[in-house]
DNA sequence: CTCTTGTACCTAGCGCTGCTAGCAAGGAGA
DNA sequence: TCTCCTTGCTAGCAGCGCTAGGTACAAGAG
């Protein structure tokens, strides 16, 4: 038992070997320079051995985002927690992900833009995701008021989300990115 | 004079013809169908001429987008000038920009998600999509108070687009769309 | 009308991609 | 010790964006 023990447990090193070698290297240099030939070399393995863990590079990218989501999960978490005041810690999870957003961008097109196989709004919606947006939920429900919970989150979300995807892409002024910011915040702490 | 001419002519329709292939085969079949080989193909010319007319494939997108916001700009001045009262007219714009992102994805992509050598917040600004924001523009200026006017109709924006983006990604519950667009439209029209 | 020049276009191919078939080596169990 | 099976490798496929080099045809000169 031991033995087969050892193998599954090497195995599953080596799994995570790859995800955070695909990370470091998407962080670093884009998801264009993460090739299965580069990844490999990066692990010290041959090309197809990455095919022995995942079904193809979408699902590493996929692994990739889920880790990500739970590094979200824990940056909002702290952020909410950080501020009583309602206001003050909505403003603190929104500022809180627009960081996030703009320190690892790879990490969050890999999570957010590209990865179309993981399912969001389903029973199969990964938990780290879930406890992400669970810190969004959470924020916002004190100022919810009479407006439904959840969409109401998905909305605030989404325009956290088109602020940092739309300037990342040069559609924004950069430099009145806080303005923005502070702009979104106000609309939905009233 | 006449001989050149009708060169210069048939070129210009030619690239026309690119333009357009390239955007009904991707509207059709998504981008990744749109192929430098696929395309030649497509127009019944070899896959050189293509680069005859264009630096590369991204500039064929790009090509593909510029239509795509004089198409935007069209439609959402209908909707503006379809409603005289200023909450009306938001929403009619918010809505046509909805509807345009989610009956033309692929072209939607092109304009606002791809093609990051268009510049969008300098000099360089093509007109189409300078009008396309103008548009945006008018419909928030009777409603922004005492906001910076472009400042908010970014914001606006980046709402709509950040709520198209994330639903078509399936990270939003499709059946919620019209509810989310109310409430981002009432947080806006205050 | 012939010859030369230039241009428009095509064939072929480069280096890369994600992915896979088939083989060789090594450890596990009889 | 022999056999089997797992493991990871080499090699290769089809397709990608893009380009070099050559051909055939039209335009202008003598």
């Amino acid at each position: 038992m031991s033995i087969q023990a050892r193998r599954e447990r090497e195995r599953a090193e080596r799994e995570q070997l790859i995800v955070t070698a695909a990370r470091e290297l998407a962080e670093s240099e884009g998801w264009d320079a993460v090739t299965t030939r580069r990844l490999a070399e990066e692990i010290e393995y041959s090309q197809p051995v990455l095919y022995s863990h995942f079904k193809g590079k979408d699902a590493i990218m996929a692994a990739v985002a889920l880790e990500g989501f739970a590094d979200l999960a824990v940056e909002l978490r702290a952020a909410r927690t950080s501020e009583t005041d309602p206001r003050r810690a909505l403003a603190a999870v929104g500022a809180a992900y627009a960081v996030f957003g703009e320190r690892r961008p790879a990490l969050y097109d890999a999570m957010f833009t590209h990865a179309v196989d993981l399912r969001f709004d389903n029973a199969e919606t990964p938990p780290a995701l879930r406890e992400a947006f669970g810190e969004f939920l959470e924020a916002v429900r004190p100022l919810a008021r009479d407006d439904d919970l959840e969409t109401l989150t998905e909305t605030f979300w989404s325009g956290l989300h088109g602020l940092l995807t739309l300037m990342r892409n040069g559609r924004l002024r950069r430099d009145h990115h806080e303005q923005r910011l502070a702009l979104l915040l106000s609309r939905f702490s009233g």
